[in-house]
DNA sequence: CCGGACGCCTGTCGGC
DNA sequence: TGCCGACAGGCGTCCG
């Protein structure tokens, strides 16, 4: 579910409830995400003082001076600040207590999602140590593919989704990016020009930073921390529009596995 | 090192 | 109506 804007997205609505507050605990109602939930989480996060909700990739980290918590949403997870008196429904795992009677609520259906403590420099953590460049960060461009899919024989398509090449692109904008720099999914990543690779890195920046801009993709389930859902799922030129004719040119979207996921494309705009 | 397949888990949808 | 398979926004692991 959520990629990069749908994280920046819920770091947005979740920061304004968070940075400067303290917490007072956690509920833990089930444990079992992708790897448990910490038992102590309510004795580690009592009382402690948030200085920063961030994101890196798809992962959300909300930072204090002694640690950290690394929260990832997998496929299906949403975090909502809720008042206490909101009962909590079937796929709502755990809550962080707020101020004021209110709630950090986290929801994930499927269970792909993850809570861990991530100690003082969550940077060094193994699931973040190793992430390519974020996108909408400086130190991102065309040069960064040209390197990274050098010799390389996967599809470009895959490579993109690759997090240790650029952080925080998933399925939808991938497919959305390649359309936008007119460039075939499957074309081996090694082949790629400079120029392609350049005009492949502005794609996807500005997709992903016009997603954000309109608070993200919701398909079915997505919703920010005050329950709004996004909008660009209304600007999607290929992703989910397979038979439907291509915004630019008229001919069909066509839909193919690449990588087992399903890989959206205009097959006469994009070469 | 690389690329491909698989599994984790629940919900939904389409076809029969 | 019910059943069954395919598929879904992610990602770590295993194998050749």
């Amino acid at each position: 579910m959520p990629e990069l804007p749908e994280v920046e997205t819920t770091r947005r609505g979740v920061a304004a409830h968070l940075v400067g507050k303290r917490l007072l605990g956690a509920e833990v109602r089930n444990p079992k995400l992708r790897q448990p939930v910490p038992a102590d989480l309510t004795a580690r996060l009592a009382g402690v003082r948030v200085r920063a909700v961030e994101r890196r990739a798809k992962y959300l980290l909300v930072r204090w001076q002694e640690d950290s918590l690394l929260l990832h949403l997998g496929m299906s997870g949403s975090l909502r600040i809720v008042r206490d008196r909101e009962a909590p429904g079937r796929h709502d795992h755990f809550d962080l207590l707020l101020p004021r009677q209110l709630r950090l609520r986290y929801r994930d259906p499927r269970r792909f999602g993850l809570a861990l403590l991530a100690g003082a420099r969550p940077e060094l953590h193994p699931l973040l140590r190793d992430l390519g460049p974020e996108p909408l960060e400086p130190g991102f461009s065309g040069e960064t593919f040209v390197q990274a899919f050098r010799g390389r024989r996967a599809s470009v398509k895959q490579l993109l989704l690759d997090g240790g090449i650029v952080a925080g692109v998933g399925n939808i904008y991938a497919c959305e990016a390649l359309f936008l720099a007119r460039v075939r999914p499957s074309t081996p990543a090694g082949k790629l020009s400079a120029a392609r690779c350049g005009r492949l890195a502005t794609a996807v920046r500005e997709v992903l930073q016009h997603a954000v801009d309109v608070g993200g993709t919701t398909l079915r389930d997505f919703v920010g921390a005050e329950g709004e859902p996004g909008y660009f799922q209304h600007e999607l030129a290929v992703y989910g529009r397979a038979g439907l004719p291509c915004r630019a040119c008229g001919g069909p979207i066509q839909v193919k596995r690449l990588g087992q996921r399903s890989t959206f494309s205009c097959g006469r705009c994009q070469r």
